[in-house]
DNA sequence: GATGATTTGTACGTATGTATA
DNA sequence: ATATACATACGTACAAATCAT
């Protein structure tokens, strides 16, 4: 049996990932300089990752960058975040729609053997082997879709998120949620229902921005 | 008065403006493999601005760039007129849907005064005249989405096509049925009626892929 | 399948620009 | 306003992984 592609991640990545659970947990407030050196010692590694991951959240609107001013954290009702995940949901929805109506009865089924096997993840709560099937789950739609470049726009969009999303798995219950929502997915398309699978992607998605939301509500409060 | 900010560039900057232009001009060709050492010399600088401008083109997708595996250019050309067009047509109808749930009113107000203007064109059968407002009008319904991702992405997506799109204003009756397609798509948006929107957007998206179908047909059976 | 060449990932030093006293 | 301190942008060296032979 094939294996899945073994999902390297550079040192960039991981810190790329750590600085944004640090930012989303609250340790980080808005505003908040985050300087080379003190990110470098903290999470023990040089300054050229330190750099690289900076580059890649400015990126997702996460943290301002100014040339030779450096790195604060964006506030995080940064219109930029929101349009991304806004962004992510129309086109993981329209991924749906379309590999509702023109999936092969092989995609089918391997979309939904796939869902199942997930269950059993969600239930022991393996949020690192859920995230990865998770990933693997949303390209089978993209796929499903056969349309390279909507697979080309959300992969992207996906990658500038990742980091979110990642740490959106931290939080209590929310395997269970997801899973719950890929079935309405996953029945709308396995029924060729266009505009069940539309919708029912497009609120699976809307759900991290909710998560988001919040937390920009709760900083935005406290200020 | 204060002045806008002066918009240092960075050499990071400059050179990820380049590359993005060598790669628009063709000159580096999708596909093609972009090391690090190569970029460093030919732009005269050292790899250090070489990896973060990559990594912000690839933010961008304009590059395909794998750890360890180095960066080429986003195959994006290859890909089939088809998927372009239906990927160009789902999110014309995503950004028709977010337009007819969150333009203001004076967005509404300037889409509908812009249609009605077009609608002498289409009775002149000025071609130049219609498709340079044909133009703003959809970039009226990009903008009025108020997400520039999306916007973004419809825009590059309407340059690729430029060349494909040109030829069809040419078909007799075309400006009519455009005009009144378009008619369909401001209803819907001016009623808040974001199903309809995409229905509608979808549809016009559509039928300018059928002609140009046709046209490929014809020029086919004629060879 | 092993080995060498090439290229990326990472570390760190230096110079320049920014902010502050 | 000038000088001082400090953080960033860039350059370069080394290590590790990929690929070509």
């Amino acid at each position: 049996m094939k294996r899945v592609e073994p999902e390297i991640l550079t040192r960039t990545e991981r810190l790329a990932d750590e600085i944004a659970a640090a930012v989303l947990s609250g340790e980080f407030a808005p505003g908040r300089r985050l300087d080379e050196a003190m990110l470098a010692e903290r999470f023990g590694v040089s300054r050229t990752p330190v750099r690289e991951a900076l580059r890649r959240l400015a990126s997702t609107g996460l943290i301002d960058l100014k040339p030779r001013r450096g790195a604060t954290v964006a506030d995080a009702t940064s219109a930029q975040l929101e349009t991304l995940f806004g962004a992510m949901a129309e086109i993981e929805a329209a991924c749906a729609r379309l590999a509702a109506m023109s999936m092969t009865p092989i995609e089918r089924r391997r979309l939904q053997n796939l869902h199942e096997s997930m269950a059993a993840l969600a239930r022991r709560g393996d949020r690192d082997e859920y995230a990865a099937a998770n990933v693997v789950f949303h390209a089978c739609v993209y796929s499903g879709a056969h349309n390279g470049i909507l697979a080309e726009f959300a992969g992207g969009l996906r990658r500038r998120l990742a980091p979110f999303r990642r740490a959106q798995f931290r939080t209590e219950g929310r395997l269970a949620r997801s899973h719950a929502e890929h079935a309405v997915v996953v029945a709308a398309i396995l029924a060729c229902d266009a505009v069940a699978a539309h919708a029912a992607m497009f609120d699976h998605m809307s759900l991290v921005e909710d998560a988001l939301g919040r937390l920009g509500a709760a900083s935005r409060a406290s200020a």
